[in-house]
DNA sequence: CCGGGCTATGTTAGGGGTAACATTCGTACT
DNA sequence: AGTACGAATGTTACCCCTAACATAGCCCGG
């Protein structure tokens, strides 16, 4: 395996030259750069990882922290990650942390502290339910990395955000059941430690209030964003006597067991009842009928996340940080809504 | 930052001391061992992967390897394998790869050779349809990597394969078919490069044999996995004078466009026709009605492949390959299938 | 023609571990 | 008692690269 002297002596120059050329250092004249990527070719050298990371203090990776629980949404974020570090030469290295709530504040300092110190990874992402725990906020304040979370927030003053408007969707998508005349709409909350949750809810809140509708207290239902929280959910809200004409659960996992108890029921929809998702995951398209959702640009939260990362990383003491990043959703309307039933 | 040198000193031992103690090494003894240990905790010692890298020449990582077409299936082995190296201290490192069909031999080894050198992974997990790339035998084989294989595979002698005999998997669910009644069953198949295809085909031919039915080319139709191509052959097969009465197809995706096909054309499932898929992947309960399916233990196999390279990694040269895993199935009864109709 | 400020290159000292080798110590055997 | 040997501990030489500092050459103004 090549190193770096063995450059240096086929190229006939110091070992500093050939790091500075390299690293596309200054104050390498051209000639030279290019004679000594010559020997570098020639040689066959790949620089090594270790020693580059052991001297730099830097690891020239990224971290990605997820719950176990797994999710279509986190795993599409996770393939964002993935194309912004392969193209920068980063690793993307995957962390598991669970149970999290439950723990004392210094064992998560402990767990935080040893992820941290042994890998000094140059960049944290979070995606949800960790991008909004407020306590993490503090404790990964103290280790000075570079964080970006993903997903809606309420952190004070976090270095990187990046989301979409979710209470601006969930208002659109409650405002298009509406002006199909549904006036009796339900909605299915997700895990109550969820920003999303909340946003969710209150654009549906919103929509109604914009459109003079109250909001009735008995159509909202909790849930935890699982299938089954869904299937009990809609049983529930299905068997009412005064029966809502709409239903918005706050995911798609929970709307396919709102579809699933409609089934059970022998509801047809969406002809006795219309239900919409969020996320647009990878199942939406693939249930009957196909559900109507919110898109998120998962991919792309993913890549920016990994992208601010990688900047503040590399960034000058100069330049200025990028601002964090409000993505574009898009709402998919497919067969799961229609017109309210006479 | 304490290094191993502030816990020598602290312990007032030597630093070669403090590495056995730390490594687990022999020819310390316990009084001692403790008092080093003691001595770590005191100074908030964590040892620097980079060093260690280093200097040991092995990264403490495990490269897995994957298409970049999302799926549940590959997710699944990937949380697998993150368990395992967490346990272990290793990192799992996702790389993507892309495209390799259409790439000539020599690119082909340049991209793996510079994936390698680069960051030297103790371990490559190759999942589908990497895991089954033939040429990718000779080329890994070039570079001494340990590689471990998830998914049914035909590459001779490979090091380690971890994958559940999708053939008898596919003639049992067959049977089920059969033993309700079933005789024109439909087959769909996935991509043609990929060996779960064949494999799966082949149980079911079996089945079909064993219970002196006739395969009918007819009812075989071609897919690749992507619901899309479920959906179409669904649409083919359900429109056939002679319908077949149950449909297997090749995976959950592609059985949810069966189902999708069968609802639009006011089919009702399984009065009218039964569907099963293959891998119980996230979407099989959530479907209507839920999918009768194969589980693969997808995390088991991730966790074992994981296991068995870090096991190669750690292996001193006396002790033994473990065998390669073979691991157990098992079939989900649910709500797709029914009786034949009369 | 000398000193000062550049730029282009070189030299050296680690960064924090671990493997190989070296040493000391205790014990058992002759 | 002397010796041999294995176990317990220590010393040191790297692993390969990059930051910091050092030097050499050049141009320019005074």
């Amino acid at each position: 395996m090549a190193k770096m002297i063995d450059v240096a002596r086929k190229a006939g120059v110091s070992i500093k030259t050939v790091s500075r050329v390299l690293n596309n250092e200054p104050h390498v004249k051209e000639a030279l750069r290019e004679q000594v990527r010559a020997a570098a070719r020639e040689v066959g050298y790949v620089p090594s990882t270790p020693a580059r990371r052991l001297r730099s203090r830097r690891s020239y990776t990224i971290h990605m922290v997820s719950h176990s629980h797994r999710s279509n949404y986190v795993n599409a974020i996770q393939f964002g990650a993935m194309q912004t570090c392969q193209d920068e030469g980063y690793q993307l290295v995957m962390s598991l942390m669970d149970d999290l709530r439950d723990l004392p504040l210094d064992a998560l300092r402990e767990r935080f502290g040893k992820l941290i110190a042994t890998s000094k990874p140059d960049g944290l992402i979070l995606v949800p339910p960790l991008s909004n725990d407020e306590r993490l906020f503090d404790v990964l304040n103290e280790f000075e990395v570079p964080v970006a979370r993903v997903g809606p927030n309420d952190i004070p003053a976090a270095q990187i955000i990046v989301k979409i408007d979710e209470r601006q969707a969930a208002r659109e998508l409650t405002a298009h059941l509406i002006s199909l005349g549904h006036r009796r709409i339900a909605f299915v909350r997700g895990k109550e430690d969820q920003n999303a949750t909340h946003e969710r809810h209150a654009g549906y809140c919103d929509a109604l209030r914009a459109a003079g509708v109250a909001v009735d207290a008995a159509l909202v239902k909790p849930g935890d964003f699982n299938f089954e929280s869904g299937l009990t959910a809609g049983h529930e809200l299905l068997a009412m006597g005064a029966r809502p004409t709409a239903v918005f659960a706050a995911n798609d996992d929970m709307a396919a067991g709102v579809l699933m108890a409609a089934h059970r029921m022998g509801l047809e929809i969406p002809r006795d009842v219309s239900v919409v998702g969020f996320d647009d995951s990878e199942i939406a398209e693939k249930m009957w009928p196909a559900l109507t959702t919110v898109r998120q640009p998962l991919l792309d939260l993913g890549q920016l996340a990994a992208r601010q990362l990688i900047d503040a990383a590399t960034r000058k003491p100069g330049q200025p940080e990028r601002p964090s990043g409000m993505m574009e959703y898009s709402i998919i309307y497919r067969d799961s809504t229609g017109p309210v039933p006479a």
